[in-house]
DNA sequence: TTCCCATGCTGACTTTGAGTCATTTTTTGA
DNA sequence: TCAAAAAATGACTCAAAGTCAGCATGGGAA
């Protein structure tokens, strides 16, 4: 009876649509614009066909989070498959988040959403919430997996505990990403307009000042040596 | 006629009294819970005195991030006055944004929505946005004069262009005070509760990083040496 | 003291948009 | 072919943002 299987996959075909459709709205209006009948006719269903895929709103916006994290942590973990020194690897995961997010701001606006949601919203009972984490947790020990790559084959100095460096690196470059994000999405914000400051120029020096602080950069090069 | 004064001043004692209830309600249920009815009935005014001092409820939480910004402001001019090397008071300044988020996540909430805003809200006009934006200009400031007295007096490395590299510590760090924002305030945080990392820990590490990769640390003290 | 006007204040009302549900339409399996 | 189940609908309810016609107050002129 394959049937029920076709429904199931008609059924996420639909979800699929209206997350799309939710998007688009976000980007093109923003997230504080966001609203159920105008994604409900952009996705040419009713508004009731809609609340009968998620919950409420705030569950829609977690879809595209959930969305969102699947698919940076299928980047991040693709980059670990490359075989390069571990400190090579940490720094095209932040690449890699960088591009993320200027490819998909929108994106990286519902990952914000789900950042400063409060238990106040009907919290820890959606599925959507735990999807998230997961997928956050997967990028998260992607980093770490990296630094402790750069540990083992010498090119990260292995002063740090691995995870702490990793939640150091994580939080310096979600705040670059974010200056990034509200440089191309928030017109009012003028930290770099003014001067004429180039993004890349401040990516790239982040990247040394992080990567030369972290990198064993010749001193001590004792798990070099053994190999 | 001191009586249009005195009318002047006790028009600005509401506007706080209406602004600090909100700031109660942010505080104790978030932002999302704000709701001006609730507002006005804390504030013990009416819902129409209280669209009689703000706009919207867009300008209402302006307001708090006015308040918000200033304050820090007057926090980082404040550590500019001491007498210290300029690497020190730029560890100073983080300190300083590090304990005012912890002091006041109120604030920081506020300040966030801020940086979220896009244009649709009615935000060329009004001016609240230009005087946030002033503030927070003022704190950027603090921090390339920080720098600039660090490259004057040999503490850091001149190789930067200043305005540029306090860019790049305004984002990490606000990044790395984020994450503290979100461990304090936002239970489904789980980036550091699973592992036991301490933010005392990270912020150190984050310290030693940066200053290492800042600092001048003796390899090339030109500026030192001639004084 | 009394009246007048300006300014400030009020809360009932309008509007908007989230979320619901009785009803209709479509699909499925007998 | 048809009845029961599943899916879809949109008019409705309800909460909260935002408005406004009328009320209160207080300071100055008669």
């Amino acid at each position: 009876m394959g049937t029920s299987e076709r429904k199931e996959r008609e059924k996420e075909r639909k979800k699929a649509m209206m997350l799309e459709a939710a998007e688009k709205v976000i980007l093109e209006k923003g997230l504080d614009q966001l609203n159920m009948d105008e994604v409900a006719s952009r996705a040419e269903v009713s508004k009731g066909s809609l609340y009968l895929y998620f919950k409420n709103k705030t569950e829609l916006v977690l879809g595209i989070c959930e969305k969102a994290s699947k698919l940076f942590a299928e980047e991040a973990s693709k980059v670990l498959t490359k075989n390069l020194p571990g400190i090579e690897l940490v720094v095209m995961l932040g690449q890699s988040f960088l591009n993320f997010v200027r490819e998909h701001p929108e994106y990286f606006r519902s990952m914000k959403f789900f950042d400063n949601l409060k238990e106040s919203e009907a919290l820890a009972d959606s599925e959507y919430i735990v999807r998230c984490q997961d997928n956050i947790q997967n990028s998260f020990t992607c980093m770490v997996r990296a630094i402790q790559i750069g540990m083992q084959d010498g090119s990260i100095n292995d002063d740090y505990d691995p995870r702490e460096l990793a939640v150091l690196l994580w939080g310096t470059s979600d705040g670059i990403v974010n200056l990034a994000y509200m440089q191309q999405n928030c017109p009012h914000y003028e930290l770099m307009q003014d001067h004429q400051i180039s993004l890349e120029s401040v990516f790239e020096n982040y990247i040394k000042l992080i990567g030369g602080g972290i990198a064993t950069d010749g001193k001590k090069n004792k798990k070099i040596n053994d190999s």
